[in-house]
DNA sequence: ACCTAACAGTTGCATCTACATATAATGGAG
DNA sequence: CTCCATTATATGTAGATGCAACTGTTAGGT
């Protein structure tokens, strides 16, 4: 009664989550590409905005991104002025911020989101929509890093 | 009452699909690496062995991948012996199958996957897992590619 | 039969992503 | 204070992914 077809479920879970993502981010690139941005761009200015001063490392924790992408996907961005960074006292670190033209571009752009977002949610429906939404927090978090197995790795035991 | 805490839930669906899903292929990846594959060639074993015969197209439409992505994860798969293609009697189309090679690499690494699975129905819980591979079909379904807007693109008008 | 639009797949190019490894900085044990 | 394990990030390398543009094939209209 739901749908009368569709696609196949898939038995594995990660094969699901990813031809989901691959599907929406598809939707959502067709969206914010009129702003001139990729899903990937728009997610860090929004969540930089949201989230304020951040390390690297953290921001990796957050979005579940390896800090050796971060490296890589945060530098255009810092060359176009949109993101910029500094060392704190650590200064292994680099504490990254939104700046002033970072802010407008995510003004920008943000019509596009909204309008792929809603498009999303007349689909499915938005109570729907959200309950997805944060459900997938819940999985995003589920996945521990292995806190174990990783020290031992190659320290010195002979 | 759920979580004590976790991952903020972030506003934007496609953030929390693809964070989600580098979470999740992160931990599967882990275990599937075991076996010598990656959560991608994986899938496509053993989406191929439970579809059977498919065209390359078909498969796309089925994993919301585009042709031409396929076009090269692909062509690892046919070098190692594990997937066979033949041109159908439409001349175009590739007719993708899995070999019994495939079929015994797909029986060999399963057990990896059950296990990163399992690991993910042990934390989330199995019902709510088996909830969310169905919603996560009906996601994946949601954004049609857009029937229109395609055609006239760049059909001479002069 | 012919011509043209639509279609299936490939190739060029760019970006995202991650693991292994390297480098620099910190911090704790002595 | 010195040494070494740990931590934060960068770089080398490699695969996944998609769009634009291209080639070859099919089908429909004339």
């Amino acid at each position: 009664m739901e749908r009368m077809k569709g696609l196949p479920v898939l038995p594995c879970a990660c094969a699901s989550l990813r031809r989901a993502s691959r599907a929406i981010t598809q939707a959502y690139d067709r969206r914010l590409r009129e702003a001139g941005l990729n899903t990937a761009q728009f997610t860090l200015l929004q969540v930089m905005q949201l989230a304020g001063e951040m390390t690297q490392g953290n921001l990796g924790k957050l979005l579940a991104l390896d800090t050796t992408t971060l490296s890589r996907t945060l530098r255009p961005l810092e060359s176009e002025g949109w993101l910029e960074c500094s060392t704190g006292g650590d200064r292994r670190e680099r504490h990254w911020r939104i700046t002033s033209a970072g802010r407008k571009v995510l003004e920008r752009s943000t019509p596009a989101w909204v309008r792929a977002q809603k498009e999303l949610g007349a689909r499915i429906g938005e109570k729907r929509l959200k309950a997805m939404i944060e459900e997938l927090a819940v999985f995003a978090d589920a996945p521990r890093p292995r806190p174990a197995v990783r020290r031992a790795q190659r320290g010195a035991r002979s």
